[in-house]
DNA sequence: AAGGTTCCCAACCGCGTAGTG
DNA sequence: TCACTACGCGGTTGGGAACCT
């Protein structure tokens, strides 16, 4: 019974790898495949264990393996997919040439994952952080209550709503927990909103468009949609859906977030005149992909037979929404990081006018 | 220059699961 | 069906590099 051990006993050799160790691991795969990861290491004459051989080839030896930073692109991809499959970075790698799964967890923990929560995008949900989402929401409602309160009609003196004195001492106390605990006040927000039905309604809402956000990412980054990604076309990123609904049959938040698509053209499936390209609906996808027919009923029942991700991706309406206009992009980055200010741009949120997130981030 | 801190990434660990007898 | 092996995956860690004071 029990497992038996790996790399403890028998004295076999751990940590970094020699030069000589990899030339061995190398020269042995070369000749023979790695075949049984488990007698590779006896018969190349390594003192590892097969599954840390396996690791080094995988990770570092691999011939076909990409070295370097990640170009925008690839990063952009990253994004997307992580949206679509969670942390299946194995599934990530699949669609990402000469990565592999750990370079981009790595990188994901390293890099992408600060430049979220920089930029106030919850990175596990991929939506708009609930903090911040909720002052927004609580300076909206005191614009109706100080309306009526104060019989001074909203933004009469052009500077947006009036904000009574106790929603600003609560969005004070918010921002300053915000700043000196950000995960822990995104926790204790949502505890909080799981015992508010109506802003739960909001939260459930928002996970469940996570897919939008992605699709938002895509169409609100020109230089990087379809046309100039190769990784992501519409067809893999239906895949990846098809593909972790096939996985993942009660993800409802996934199976309601394909109708929720039609939000992003009006918010009703009639408004959506544009969805007349052919080439690729909810039917071009094989139920052997899907392996869900529920994917294709949902669609069928909304009218969206004509239903093309590429008329998501390339509708002008919400690529060319200016900063500053209303409703305001969120999420909107500053310009003294290229890096950043790229990525803001796709993933971008709306948030009532009136609010400086700017500010506030 | 030196010590401390943070960042980054290669490698490890343990679990889940497919395959096999 | 069960016991066991082997592999793959995702989370975590350790140590060197880079940065800061």
């Amino acid at each position: 019974m029990g497992r038996t051990p790996c790399c403890d006993k028998n004295g076999l050799k751990k940590g970094p790898w020699t030069v000589e160790e990899d030339q061995k691991l190398l020269d042995y795969i070369q000749k023979h495949g790695h075949g049984r990861w488990r007698t590779l290491p006896k018969n190349a004459g390594l003192k590892r264990c097969g599954k840390s051989c396996r690791l080094r080839w995988t990770n570092y030896l691999r011939p076909d393996i990409k070295r370097g930073r990640f170009s925008f692109e690839e990063e952009e991809a990253i994004i997307q997919l992580h949206g679509i499959l969670g942390n299946k970075w194995s599934a990530i790698a699949a669609r990402l040439p000469g990565r592999t799964d750990n370079e981009i967890k790595n990188y994901w923990n390293t890099r992408i994952r600060k430049k979220l929560l920089r930029m106030g995008i919850d990175p596990v949900t991929h939506a708009p952080r609930i903090d911040l989402l909720e002052l927004a929401s609580l300076l909206g409602s005191s614009l109706y209550n100080s309306s009526s309160q104060l019989n001074v009609p909203a933004g009469s003196l052009g500077m947006g709503p009036m904000v009574n004195a106790d929603v600003l001492t609560l969005a004070t106390a918010l921002l300053s927990s915000h700043y000196e605990n950000p995960e822990l006040q995104l926790q204790n927000l949502q505890e909080n909103q799981l015992r508010n039905p109506q802003v739960q309604n909001q939260f459930e809402s928002f996970q469940g468009n996570n897919l939008q956000s992605s699709i938002q990412e895509v169409q609100a980054c020109p230089t990087s949609s379809a046309t100039s990604t190769p990784f992501l076309n519409e067809t893999q990123l239906m895949q990846a859906i098809a593909e972790h609904l096939f996985q993942n049959p009660t993800d409802f938040a996934y199976q309601n977030s394909l109708p929720n698509l039609w939000q992003v053209h009006g918010g009703h499936p009639s408004t959506a005149a544009s969805f007349t390209n052919p080439t690729l609906s909810f039917d071009s996808i094989p139920s052997s992909i899907t392996g869900h027919q529920t994917l294709k009923s949902n669609a069928v029942s909304n009218n969206t037979q004509n239903f093309s991700f590429d008329s998501v991706l390339s509708t002008p309406s919400y690529t060319s929404t200016p900063l500053n206009s209303s409703p305001m992009n969120y999420a909107k980055g500053s310009t003294e990081d290229e890096r950043d200010s790229y990525c803001s741009d796709f993933l971008m949120f709306d948030i009532p006018s009136g609010l400086d997130v700017n500010a506030i981030m």
